[in-house]
DNA sequence: TCGGTATTTAAGTAATAGCTTACACACGCG
DNA sequence: CGCGTGTGTAAGCTATTACTTAAATACCGA
């Protein structure tokens, strides 16, 4: 969980993490859509791989990056039911949704 | 949104949310939770206010803290739905318990 | 095998975040 | 008024983060 908020406050990956809400992408394909060095975005997805938001896949020299819905949604929600009184009546759908997708480790 | 995922990114401050979500608090009662500083906890308060996560109030001497549960779960669950596929059956609702919270502003 | 492309690792630097102590401010009460 | 308490601000230190360039690794195709 620590890992996931603290990849969630780059906006840098905020935006990968958009990108790959679309399509999956390489890291060459994610790294032509910023300003930034490659080598750069390449730390930027180890964060977000490291937070288990992302998966990648090595294809021959490329390497596909894949968004791991589940786990930011899990998160994200499972964090909002813990804190807000006000979503619990969400919690039984969110937890349907959430499905196969593993727990949110403890702070 | 960027200020909400930045103060979302610090354990200390989830904790103080945390205990926000139970009941209000003075910055006095919040500081004694922790082992650091009164100032540092001040500083990280001044950080979640300014995301709009908590306000404050004055009474007194004491400033008693308040958590902001419908920002919180407004951002967090707005931008689960913007990146998450999966979680869009679920919008309709999400968007009902914002309610009168203010929409989170884009990146 | 050689050369080019895709990606990551390494090393170094600059900006930022979080902490501490010391101080300043505001309030309530004797 | 003057003192103690609650809180926030200021200044400074340290550690971490994000970036850069240069180099290493891995793969494909001629």
């Amino acid at each position: 969980m620590q890992r996931v908020f603290e990849a969630l406050s780059s906006p840098v990956r905020r935006k990968i993490l958009a990108y790959l809400a679309h399509a999956d992408l390489t890291a060459g394909e994610i790294a032509a859509r910023f300003e930034i060095s490659k080598p750069a975005v390449s730390q930027h997805l180890s964060v977000l791989e490291n937070a288990g938001l992302v998966t990648s896949e090595k294809k021959g020299q490329f390497v596909h990056y894949r968004l791991v819905a589940e786990a930011l949604a899990n998160t994200l929600n499972g964090y909002v039911q813990e804190v807000c009184p006000v979503s619990r009546p969400l919690k039984k759908e969110s937890a349907a949704l959430a499905g196969k997708a593993s727990r949110p480790t403890s702070d």
